[in-house]
DNA sequence: TATAATTCCTATCGGAAATGTATGAATTGA
DNA sequence: TCAATTCATACATTTCCGATAGGAATTATA
């Protein structure tokens, strides 16, 4: 039922790259591309989706690149996931109703108020964690294996 | 994020069907898809699927049609939901990492983690929804309007 | 002002998944 | 035996997603 599409976890990616050299100026879409690993041509579409929806900001010209609008304290992954869905209308397909079963208004609003409920959940779980915490919860990870030899 | 393929909508529809006559006797599939306006050929395989998954039994023959396996208290939303989904596997799609940004091991446990948090929740609140609990949902929801007169 | 580096925008492609159709075999009550 | 029904599988169609491509717009720098 969850599902993550690619481009989602690319947006958290990439914006976790941008979380790590915070303050430190534009970094471009190729080297963001590079490092995490995802097709250059793609993160520029991820990246831009991550403008649109105010989660970075863009430089344009040499030198130029993209930054986080804000602290990474402050960019929730719930952000970050809404924006990357928020393209694509809902489109709530209706199927019909008939005969004397189920009738079509009520019965239509019994699941999508169930669906609006494990939204909910969903968003209240992604809207606790941030490109900060999920910095944090790396580093953790790392030092239980190995005493940093990286960043 | 929240993705409600129509097989599960017909699913959740067509056990709705049984359960508002569960006792009756067997329902078949050409009716279900009539009265919840469900594509008829389509509808079979979604039975077919819910049979598999232990949700529904099926006589074969005359007379024959599809039961619900257990009384609608009984029947949660998960198990619907996880029998149309059992089918295609996870199929976790990697993304490899590069340079000394976050790197592979680690970074691909800290979204996993998250996903399972949210999936856990989901799984929460559709256990929690029942086919009984949803039909008086629906009566209430039906009687607030109009004072039934159908059914 | 020219140039090169970069983002921006849109179109398109390919493959996979979802949706739906078709056909015939197996089962079984009457 | 016959007709009604499920069962099984294959096939067709559409939609979505990941990815690629080409060029336009912007701008720092020389």
């Amino acid at each position: 039922m969850i599902k993550i599409p690619l481009k989602v976890t690319y947006a958290i990616f990439a914006t976790l790259d941008l979380a790590l050299r915070y303050g430190e100026g534009p970094v471009q879409a190729r080297t963001i591309a590079r490092r995490q690993t995802i097709p250059p041509r793609f993160i520029e579409q991820v990246l831009h989706a991550l403008k649109q929806g105010g989660i970075v900001d863009s430089i344009r010209g040499p030198q130029g690149g993209y930054v986080l609008r804000q602290p990474p304290a402050e960019v929730s992954v719930a952000a970050i996931v809404e924006t990357m869905n928020g393209q694509a209308e809902p489109e709530t397909r209706e199927a019909g109703t008939n005969g004397r079963a189920l009738r079509p208004p009520h019965r239509e609003a019994l699941l999508s108020r169930l669906w609006d409920r494990v939204y909910q959940a969903e968003r209240e779980i992604l809207s606790s964690v941030t490109l900060q915490s999920l910095i944090e919860q790396y580093t953790e990870l790392e030092q239980q294996r190995a005493p940093m030899y990286h960043i």
